[in-house]
DNA sequence: ATATTTTATGCAATCGGTTGCATGTTTTTG
DNA sequence: CAAAAACATGCAACCGATTGCATAAAATAT
């Protein structure tokens, strides 16, 4: 099973008695090819059964027509959502996408950022893994006037672009939907203090409390590694333990919050009424969750394919690193039956 | 902000007065090139900041280090499971991945399989479209010598290389289960026949009735267009009216099956007593809905990593497109409650 | 009819590695 | 010590498309 010689414009310029350059500038639509050749040659083309080789085109503009996209782990809901988001707006710009998991090590991290230079990547699309302190090695593409577009999990730095949701107003505005409800002691699951959207969750939580007169109590703040079911499950345990338990809960995810829920619920406490539960991303399973998890929603879709197009917009014009551009998306505050104690 | 000039391995010729071949050979751990060179080579072009170029290396070798993934859609926890496993293991091996969405569109899957094919793939692997009736669009690649690996959704094809899991014995076993449970009308939510998973849990559910003598009912088995949570509560509904309602469903997928649970719930039917229910692929919401849905598992990201790892075995010896290869990965039956009335 | 534009096409260098073959050098062997 | 073998490196063609510059041909203007 020999692979049989691919046709190059060379062949159809030999075939046609045209120059190569012919060929190539009418295959792309080029103004200084006359209709009519044009017309001939892509029919030619096409007879022939040529395929462009897109990696002489990418070698010769010394970029391939490829997004990088860099993130902790694609099966979770939010990352394949954004992603999906991403190569549905990229494909449709006729570029390719190419993915690398972190596993929220720095190290992979640092690893895949090497490979997708090398592959001459023409944008950079990042989530920063749940290690990465530093993004030094995302310099060599600044250097190289590769756009990156960080989104959800950003840097603190400021001349890059971002994309994101306020999350210091989801932490606020979940937090000030418990203590309308009626909770006065609002726990936090709170994730790793050095991500942005952790820290900012966190002090929207906490600027609701001082803002409703809340005493910020620290034992009621639980610090997690992974945001896993597990953890949830144990921070429960430990709350619901204590002398003066929560009678509320904002979590940062909503893996955790529904560890909440099921744990609560096997130990008898009644939900909302006393523990009133509010979650973050609306995954799949907020909604099947019984009571069903009150939350923050995402577009993570949306966020995608503002992400491929912000890169995009960047990789064409000779983009201007000066200038930092920071596209802040909505969220909402879905009201479930989790922190639902008034019957809205 | 102008980018600089990449270092080459002529630049490193120059500045270690080798020519670029031999910098070329020892980048590469050619064991024609001595120990000493080979040091010394690396350590100067680590200090120049050299970045190889892979396209130029996959132009010349007429093949990128790179896998592409076709799929139906990525957020959905079978698919982005599978991805991840194929990622990590394409990554450890130094490979990259592009993947694509047909959205389950046939259209859509012959233009991303242009595009992959264009990028000069090392490798494909495929998880068909629903609408997907032939695969010519995927003939340009086995005539190059390009391997492809079918997976979960593949064709009917006899020579190709498939990963999959035994569909029909998962649909026996699930119907079993139902049976051995003390069903005795037991429905079946069924996806598009001409793919051939839903087709074989299809025939596993109507063997195993054979098996235990219990009339195969037409009207209990329900065709589904997309088994989405929508037509899973349509189609349960429909089923609880009829005259002689089932009293157990086996579901092609698990979002219909948590759709039958909820509605089934709302309306005061008893679970499992009144009406056990299992489903199919172990999603996140699985193990929420309560009560807890059975259902059948699949090793998703094992699957990913096996097809990665054929694919790549076959990239590189010269493959042998005549003897095709078939991995059947084992399921499992998962009981949880929503089917278990004997408390097993 | 000649000069000037405009239009259509070709030439040849280039992008950055890779590799078969040739050559020069060193080591081993008889 | 010469011949053979092993080792180390270089030459130059090649992968396939792109593009600045030059040029030929056709159309328009004078």
């Amino acid at each position: 099973m020999k692979a049989k010689k691919e046709i190059t414009i060379y062949d159809i310029a030999k075939k046609l008695k045209y120059s190569p350059s012919t060929i190539s500038r009418a295959l792309n639509d080029h103004t200084s090819i006359s209709k009519k050749t044009i017309r001939a040659i892509k029919k030619t083309a096409k007879e022939m059964g040529y395929h462009p080789n897109s990696l002489a085109a990418s070698l010769r503009n010394n970029r391939s027509k490829t997004l990088g996209i860099m993130i902790s782990r694609i099966n979770r809901p939010f990352i394949s959502s954004l992603i999906s988001g991403i190569e549905e707006h990229a494909r449709k710009s006729g570029y390719n996408v190419i993915i690398s998991q972190s596993n929220d090590k720095y190290e992979n991290e640092v690893v895949n950022a090497q490979t997708l230079y090398n592959s001459r990547i023409s944008g950079l699309i990042v989530s920063l893994s749940m290690e990465t302190r530093k993004v030094d090695h995302l310099k060599q593409f600044m250097d190289q006037g590769i756009p990156i577009v960080f989104v959800d999990r950003v840097p603190d730095e400021l001349n890059i672009h971002k994309v994101i949701i306020d999350n210091y107003a989801a932490g606020y505005k979940a937090t000030q939907h418990l203590i309308e409800q009626g909770c006065s002691r609002i726990a936090h699951f709170a994730g790793a203090q050095h991500r942005n959207v952790y820290r900012e969750r966190k002090k929207g939580y906490i600027d609701a409390l001082k803002d409703y007169n809340i005493p910020v109590d620290n034992d009621l703040i639980i610090r997690f590694k992974s945001l896993s079911f597990e953890e949830g499950e144990k921070a429960t345990r430990k709350l619901l333990d204590l002398p003066g338990p929560p009678d509320g809960i904002f979590s940062a995810n909503d893996t955790t919050a529904v560890s909440a829920i099921l744990h609560a619920k096997k130990r008898g406490v009644k939900i909302p009424e006393e523990l009133a539960v509010i979650g973050f991303n609306d995954d799949p399973i907020a909604s099947i969750v019984e009571p069903g998890l009150s939350t923050i929603t995402h577009p993570a879709i949306k966020m995608g394919q503002i992400c491929a197009q912000r890169i995009l917009q960047h990789a064409r014009e000779d983009q201007d690193h000066a200038v930092s551009e920071i596209t802040v998306l909505p969220t909402e505050l879905l009201i479930r039956d989790s922190s639902n104690r008034k019957g809205i």
